[in-house]
RNA sequence: GCGGAUGUGGUGGAACUGGUAGACACGCUAGACUUAGGAUCUAGUGCCGCGAGGCGUGGGGGUUCGACUCCCUUCAUCCGCACCA
């Protein structure tokens, strides 16, 4: 009898479990989200960043950011717009192959298993994902592309006459015809002057180390952290104190031949891009900030008694009569050639030890000053005094130039310096004091500079580079801080590149056929410390030329640096992208992932979607219209506090009474800060017998603090216990309702219970106490259209503006408001019903089938807002004294201003506010509010 | 040091172009129904005050009839970048 209740009564409830297995297994069955190129509809991309699939799964973290876009997704179909909103996983990575090294099994094997998982969390969830066009970075049918990409760079040079990539075909018949004089485009600093003759006399050999000077991408050797140890390269970050953060191996600073992206050459572009972007300004900062372009000049100082010259670049040439010495970084490349034999010996003790310091140690430490002189001097362009030439590892070999021109008057760093080691501080502003440290202001006046003095600092420049281009020894110069991106890893889980070597010479494989990853018998460096792949056989690889392939394999940017155009097309085998469909679909419209890719993806992926497009393979040239970054979800953590030395544990709030520590507790022991007693006894061995202190209300009250969800934290939320417990639709509701989605915020399970009664509301609204589905089918009435398109217009509002956290609100009101009403009506339901159905797709399908619709309600048109409906005949106008609110008075909504301030004056509540003043002043806003200054 | 973000009840947050601060929810209080409830319903809930009333958006100042919103300044927290010539 009891059991007959119990399941009556859960009969009775919203049954999410059932409803939501329904409707994803009819989704499935009959393809509803299939999305195919149709002209009869504008299109609408939506993209999530793709996930790594780690081993852990998902967190209620990562759908944040997918529920978001899936609603937006749905929303944009209803509208009418033909949406593309696909998933796929960025598969290459560390973590499977440190397993791999761990356990021997293959990370392709970890990768599926984890992929698999991730599916099953995602399908639970409801998203409308098209899985037909899934894509794994990891797959040799989309690595494939990848490499191929690879070798267009390959084969391609920059071209800063006309700004764009070219085929380096254009380049080479150039050299042929007449060298390399005339020829603008981007190259390294080091590339020699050649005419026609030299270039055919040129060795096989010679002409490609020529051409990889040209190359965007290409092989040069580069300064890295190499750990002998681990057999590999580490970042910056990896290395602590000159050893591995990870087992703690020495780490030395290696030149080894690497990979390197051209990226330097589309700088400008990149800047200026972002100017066209809908992305939020903080992200375009951090970009620009990364590109650092800065105006100033190179200027070329010449070596006393040598026939040597140091190149300098500078932002303040106009204060070029301030030089009183020149710095180069340790590492620079002249140092050795001028240094003066009786300097010889404290130059090479100080170089050494730069270079025991790691490049993020070396800058750590701003307080120290140091250097040491390399007793050779300059001559000023200018005045042709002599320069003393020091060293000084607060100069960076790998910006400018790598040397400076100190200017001590005016760059408080060469001030420090000057002082440090007793060098002259000329001063060479008017009126300015620099006994303290130096005048960095631009404003004050040049002065005791020849024919700059008297002028500002603006008018100097422009003079000082004039003279400089007239003498030859020095222009305008624009300077980025952006770097050549190294593209090659010593690793196995990652895409091989399509080269090969023959005769030493690096060349491009001669087919498009993907070279895919060679079976090793381990995934560790080889004893020579080559990476990995030298450890397959010639017979190991499916594709095989020259004398052997390459070892390195990409990075893990080079997969998801154009994913986003193999959802347009993910089965062709003849193109990475056909152009019909890149034109069709397009730039990504709607672009949704986390702040942590600020530089790195986002900068890398608009290279290259400006390199596809130069070289006419896609026709727009910026990858992602517009981005919102969805901020962090922090865990909320529980804490026990123990009596130090015994197992006994005081509630948080009597916790004072006694010396305690405090232990982190998994959140799942803990229901709002109350403790489960029993659950924690069983939670661990040791606090089988714990005994426990409560407070006045017999309870176990815990302490909360919030952080970042970890594991060792115990504070982690799996989006698959909530569905379990509420369903998905509340889930992906309650994620919205937490908060705006740009902000960092903490989940707290509490408030779910009231979004999860919200959909049992409105179940129950248009239920019987059978649970039989009950509505009305007649005219509404006018208050229902007023609830109702009142909803339409904010959830309308706030969809586009992407303030998916107020739509939840103003359906909750809008449910609420039928409610006091006892309106079933069918045809405000029914509009109601896609109001909600991009929140909670599940529960809209099944009110809908109910509604006896025979299509999915993914289908519908989104509902019309009809301002008649909100019209009011009266108007509570708010008055107010002196900008204070005292009371509201309503007023029918067509008075004019004379009509209101007549009505308002004569108000007995406005006479008593008034006390026989009379009011200086009445501010009246039609339909807004009237104010009285007095 | 430079740059960015944030700061509103006990909690998450709302207030979009300056116009009734605290919507919506959680929590809490009281009550109703019930064998039971992580159910439902009703009422209340920014702070101070018995009250009239006063005070309130990190602090200080300004602009305005009117400021969470605009300007200046300052503090706190978080996150990037960092000797960039």
């Amino acid at each position: 009898m009891i059991n007959f209740a119990v399941k009556l009564f859960f009969g009775m409830e919203y049954d999410f479990k059932s409803i939501e297995q329904k409707w994803q297994g009819n989704w499935r069955k009959s393809n509803t989200y299939k999305v195919e190129e149709l002209d009869t509809m504008p299109k609408f991309y939506v993209l999530d960043m793709f996930p790594y699939p780690s081993g852990a799964g998902l967190h209620v973290g990562h759908p944040l950011g997918y529920i978001a876009s899936d609603i937006y997704a749905r929303y944009m179909k209803h509208k009418g717009y033909n949406v593309l909103h696909p998933m796929g996983y960025d598969s290459f990575g560390l973590p499977a192959e440190q397993y791999a090294i761990q356990t021997g099994q293959h990370p392709a094997i970890t990768t599926e298993n984890n992929i698999n998982r991730y599916r099953e969390q995602l399908d639970k969830i409801g998203f409308s994902y098209d899985w037909d066009r899934e894509v794994r970075t990891s797959e040799p049918n989309y690595y494939k592309w990848t490499q191929w990409i690879f070798k267009q760079l390959f084969d391609s040079f920059y071209c800063d006459t006309d700004n764009r990539a070219k085929p380096i075909e254009e380049l080479v018949h150039a050299f042929s015809e007449s060298g390399n004089k005339g020829v603008k485009a981007a190259c390294d600093e080091d590339t020699p002057q050649f005419t026609a003759e030299q270039w055919h006399a040129f060795s096989e050999y010679e002409k490609e180390d020529i051409l990889q000077k040209y190359r965007l991408t290409f092989l040069s050797e580069t300064w890295v952290n190499w750990c002998e140890g681990l057999g590999t390269v580490l970042a910056n970050d990896e290395v602590k104190d000159g050893r591995s953060e990870r087992g703690n191996f020495p780490v030395e600073q290696k030149l080894m031949k690497q990979w390197s992206m051209r990226i330097t050459a589309y700088a400008e572009r990149l800047l200026r891009g972002l100017d066209t972007l809908d992305w939020s300004d903080s992200i375009k900062e951090i970009q620009r900030n990364w590109i650092g372009k800065s105006k100033g000049a190179s200027v070329t100082f010449k070596i006393e008694e040598s026939d040597q010259s140091i190149n300098v670049f500078t932002t303040r040439s106009d204060t070029i009569f301030g030089v009183t010495f020149m710095v180069l970084a340790p590492e620079h490349e002249l140092v050795n050639k001028i240094t003066r034999p009786e300097q010889k010996e404290e130059i090479e003790k100080y170089c050494q030890s730069a270079a025991l310091k790691s490049e993020r140690d070396r800058q750590a430490d701003v307080k120290t000053v140091s250097g040491a002189f390399t007793g050779a001097y300059a001559i000023h362009p200018f005045t042709n005094e002599r320069i003393p030439i020091w060293i000084g590892d607060y100069v960076l070999a790998s910006y400018g130039s790598g040397a400076v021109m100190a200017v001590p008057c005016g760059d408080q760093r060469d001030w420090s310096f000057a002082s440090q080691f007793g060098i002259e501080i000329k001063n060479i502003f008017n009126d300015t004091d620099i006994s303290e440290g130096a005048n960095e202001d631009k404003s004050a006046i040049i002065d005791h500079s020849d024919f700059l003095s008297g002028m500002t600092s603006k008018e100097a420049t422009q003079k000082v580079i004039e003279a400089l281009e007239e003498k030859g020894i020095g222009e305008g110069k624009i300077n980025y801080r952006l770097r050549d991106a190294i593209f090659s890893r010593q690793r196995y889980w990652g895409e091989p590149f399509p080269i090969y070597y023959e005769d030493g010479i690096a060349k491009a494989t001669p087919s498009n056929n993907c070279i895919e990853l060679p079976p090793v018998d381990k995934y560790l460096p080889t004893e020579q410390g080559e990476p990995p792949l030298a450890r397959a056989n010639k017979d190991d690889w499916n594709i095989f030329h020259g004398e052997r392939m390459e070892y390195n394999t990409m990075p893990g940017w080079a997969g998801s640096s154009w994913y986003f155009l193999r959802y347009m097309d993910p089965h062709n085998e003849e193109a990475f992208v056909s152009k019909e469909k890149a034109d069709y679909w397009g730039q990504v419209d709607l672009y949704i992932g986390g702040a942590e890719h600020a530089v790195g993806h986002l900068l890398y992926s608009r290279f290259w979607t400006k390199f596809l497009c130069d070289r006419g393979f896609i026709g727009f040239d910026e990858p992602f219209k517009k981005m919102i970054n969805q901020g962090m979800i922090l865990g909320r953590s529980n804490f026990v506090y123990r009596i130090n030395d015994t197992n006994s544990f005081v509630s948080f709030d009597k916790r004072k009474e006694y010396k305690c520590s405090r232990l982190h507790v998994d959140i799942n022991l803990v229901n709002n800060d109350v403790l489960d007693i029993e659950a924690f006894k069983n939670w661990r061995e040791e606090f089988k017998d714990a005994e426990f202190i409560l407070n006045e209300n017999e309870e176990y009250l815990c302490d909360f603090e919030v952080e970042k969800m970890s594991k060792s934290k115990y504070n982690v939320q799996t989006p698959d216990d909530l569905v379990e417990k509420f369903g998905a639709d509340t889930l992906r509701m309650y994620e919205m309702f937490l908060g705006p989605l740009e902000q960092f915020k903490p989940w707290d399970t509490k408030g779910i219970n009231g979004v999860h009664n919200f959909l049992r509301k409105f179940w129950r609204l248009v239920h019987d106490d059978e649970n039989n589905f009950d509505i009305e089918q007649c005219e509404p009435n006018n208050e229902e259209l007023k609830a109702l398109h009142k909803c339409i217009k904010k959830v309308t509002e706030d969809i586009e503006r992407h303030s998916f956290n107020t739509v939840v609100s103003t359906l909750m009101i809008a449910v609420n408001e039928l409610n006091d009403l006892k309106s079933k009506n069918k045809t405000i339901i029914s509009q109601l019903v896609v109001l909600i159905s991009p929140y909670a797709p599940h529960f809209a399908e099944e009110l809908w089938q109910r509604l006896e619709n025979m299509d999915s309600v993914t289908l519908a048109q989104w509902p019309q807002f009809d301002e008649k409906h909100l019209q009011e005949d009266a108007f509570t106008y708010p008055v107010s004294f002196n900008g204070k609110m005292r009371f509201t008075m309503d007023l029918s909504a067509d008075l004019s201003k004379d009509d209101i301030e007549k009505a308002v004056l004569s108000f007995e509540k406005t006479i008593q506010y008034l006390e026989g003043k009379s009011p200086k002043r009445v501010i009246i806003v039609p339909k807004k509010i009237v104010n009285i200054v007095v």
